[in-house]
DNA sequence: GCAAAAGTGTTGTGTCTACACCCATGT
DNA sequence: ACATGGGTGTAGACACAACACTTTTGC
């Protein structure tokens, strides 16, 4: 092993993994929230994960720990956040945690156990840890990505109408999108191609929508550059 | 302490941090790389850190790291990259290592040990570990956030012309840069002020440049929601 | 006067928001 | 016909890059 500076003192702190997953259920954006049975923060409400195990890295780990919670596959999207490291943040011992973000798409609604549910990122309950600041990390993370990236397909289904594209971007976002200009906005960056068919109209009419999808179901950067771009020539 | 998967096995994973401190340094961005003097990878350029101790956050022990490299109160700036925890990335053993980037100020020159040298980020040598990735993955995060925040602080003395900055993010960014349009661009999001005083002539004659500070030398984000941004009522 | 360096004026382009208008369907 | 929801046309605001031009200095 490593010169290790803790040989004499303690153990090495051990290592957590949380995820914050987030998925855009009933129009408003949700985080999946476990309850904790053992201390510390017996009852209260948290991010799902665990402790790290040899010889796997932090998304193998992350991925492991939410498969007994949900079905991975049906994660769309999954990034590192950031890494807390308060020596307290753990009253039972020093423990460091990496944070993950998550994402799941709005048509499926994965089986739940019983110490989980979905929470509104909006009325979230005090949560265990230093769980509170990494969902509205997580939340900050989605935002700024739906501005310069295509992470819009990690919260769509396969095949959507603008309408409900824009419910989703409304609820991410916080606040409201117009449909005209979401549609134009992703068309003219070419994240969208229409699929050609359509969904029928609703009972009370209207004109049936065009169905669209992701041209690409992986995270692009698609805004590059704003400002300061490099010189034409 | 925590459960603790690892009780039966091995001991936790060990857990270094780095740091990727740059500089624009004769016009040429260039990161402080460490000679390791210990195996692994003896005699192999690394970037500068250590071991996590007991009881500092993540930013604590950095800035104990870097202390033995440069002074730290020259830091500008420092955040956190990402954790790093691929299995094998140190031969002798597991170990998790966080990265950070840390950013200083052009006009300073701190005095270095012997086995610290600054390198050329464009004319990296052969890194130990999963050093490189770091490297390229600090200056990615400091180029993006030339154009949506005001990180260009961190690169700049309190004082400068425009063309001594334009030096700057051509050196950052790595492509040319107009002082026209970089004055109008940062002058426009209120980032710099001017001193009102002026830098006299050089030797060869021409007009005497403005000095400009930067309105606040602490990261904040001047471009954001750069499209779907909430409606204007 | 002339060269050098800094700074301003101006034009054109592209992207975005907002809003009016048109289209397709059900009752 | 008319209500409902989807989609297009268009105009205005804004930010940006490019480049011509002017200003201020040293020689």
């Amino acid at each position: 092993m490593v010169y290790d500076p803790w040989a004499k003192t303690a153990a090495p702190p051990s290592h957590a993994v949380v995820a914050v997953v987030l998925q855009v259920r009933d129009g408003v954006l949700q985080v999946l929230l476990w309850e904790r049975a053992l201390e510390p923060f017996a009852g209260n409400w948290s991010l799902p994960g665990g402790a790290l195990a040899p010889d796997e890295t932090l998304a193998q780990s992350i991925r492991r720990h939410l498969a007994a919670k949900v079905d991975v596959r049906e994660l769309s999207h999954l990034e590192q956040l950031e890494t807390r490291s308060e020596p307290d943040r753990n009253p039972l011992g020093r423990e460091l945690a990496t944070a993950f973000l998550g994402l799941i798409p709005s048509d499926l609604d994965p089986a739940l156990p019983d110490d989980t549910r979905w929470h509104p990122v909006d009325e979230l309950p005090e949560l265990a840890f230093d769980h509170t600041p990494i969902v509205l990390a997580g939340r900050e993370r989605l935002r700024a990505k739906l501005s310069y990236t295509n992470i819009g397909f990690a919260l769509a289904p396969e095949e959507f109408t603008i309408s409900q594209l824009r419910g989703l971007y409304r609820a991410a976002l916080g606040h409201d999108v117009s449909a005209t200009n979401l549609q134009r906005v992703l068309l003219r960056r070419n994240l969208l191609v229409p699929t050609g068919t359509q969904r029928e109209s609703g009972p009370s009419g209207g004109r049936p929508a065009a169905l669209f999808g992701f041209r690409v179901r992986a995270l692009e950067i698609t805004d590059q550059f704003a400002v300061l771009r490099p010189p034409a020539a």
